[in-house]
DNA sequence: ATATTTGCAAAGAGTTTGCATCATA
DNA sequence: TATGATGCAAACTCTTTGCAAATAT
């Protein structure tokens, strides 16, 4: 692995490779055995019931791609006629939100979802308010800013959350954004 | 007035100056009728009613401190005897983020506040985990950030949110910092 | 065996809406 | 006086909870 600095990110230039992630070598399947592993060990330590329901919930997170909510999580299983409870998923998601392997995101005020977070990059978030596209970007400034607030203010920050908003490339809404 | 950069901050050391701003020679008093004609003007323009209780609620707004939610807002006018209903507060909060008079804030998934925006510097914002407490800091960089990301994506930004999340200078939020 | 997890339906919080009444322009 | 604003209660969305049945340890 290319040494990174404490942003996990190597340069605000390296924008193609942001999509990537620390593991890239890795398969889905690989990806995917690998959190169901350390999912066991978690649930393991935590004397949690290791469920064949909260596997399912896992697996079918980590084949999806992009950002999700509760409730799409919930029809995509019931697609794949797995039959779940909505009561189980927001469950398990507040497991898997404890045990890191996924990441909860505010895009906006109705707007909460969350992503997978094992063998990601750490980044952050453009939005488009007309067709609420989401990109990530990753710029090593963030975490610069983030360790000189950290010892001025004598705050010891455990996260951060930077959106930008705005109209995205797509033509229609670079049409919109002059009309305002 | 000074000449502020882009984003509206001097400099990061110029901490103790946050929580002032640009106009901070005007009384709260000075501050709510700017504010009501500002508000005026608005509604002429748009052609909507310039009634009591939007002015009311606008004046209840200035007159307080720090950020607040429309329940919040009901309560304390419904406790100087004013006679008002929430739909019509969340009817007036829409109208004045509208006019840009206050501003919507999302500081957690379900922590979404507002706060005056009249006569205040850009900033951005610290969140204590554990007592909520609410600080505000304004860096010059994360407006460099945002120009950079601008025209490397092509995406034209119209806003920003950075909170940083962790723990606050209060001994016992410290405290338990140290446990996890 | 027994304590946790699950599923269902009902409750809950916060916000929005429909409609009759009221008031601004 | 005519249209927009208001207040009330009902509706709505998203999430949580209580409880009985199922299941992992």
């Amino acid at each position: 692995m290319d040494i990174l600095d404490g942003a996990g990110c190597r340069s605000i230039l390296n924008v193609k490779q942001l999509h990537g992630n620390y593991e890239s070598y890795m398969t889905i399947k690989d990806k995917i055995n690998r959190v169901k592993q350390l999912f066991t060990e978690y649930l393991d330590q935590k004397e949690l019931r290791k469920t064949p329901v909260r596997f399912s919930i896992l697996e079918e997170i980590y084949q999806q791609e992009g950002h999700f909510d509760a409730d799409a999580l919930y029809v995509s299983m019931r697609n794949r006629n797995f039959k779940v409870s909505r009561a189980t998923i927001y469950n398990t998601l507040e497991v898997l939100l404890d045990c890191q392997l996924i990441k909860r995101r505010q895009f906006g005020e109705n707007l909460g979802l969350y992503e997978k977070s094992y063998g990601f990059k750490q980044h952050d978030h453009l939005i488009c308010a007309d067709c609420n596209r989401i990109m990530e970007f990753c710029d090593p400034r963030v975490h610069i800013i983030q360790q000189m607030i950290e010892s001025f203010y004598n705050f010891k920050i455990t996260d951060h959350s930077l959106n930008f908003y705005g109209n995205c490339m797509n033509k229609d809404c670079q049409e919109k954004s002059n009309v305002h």
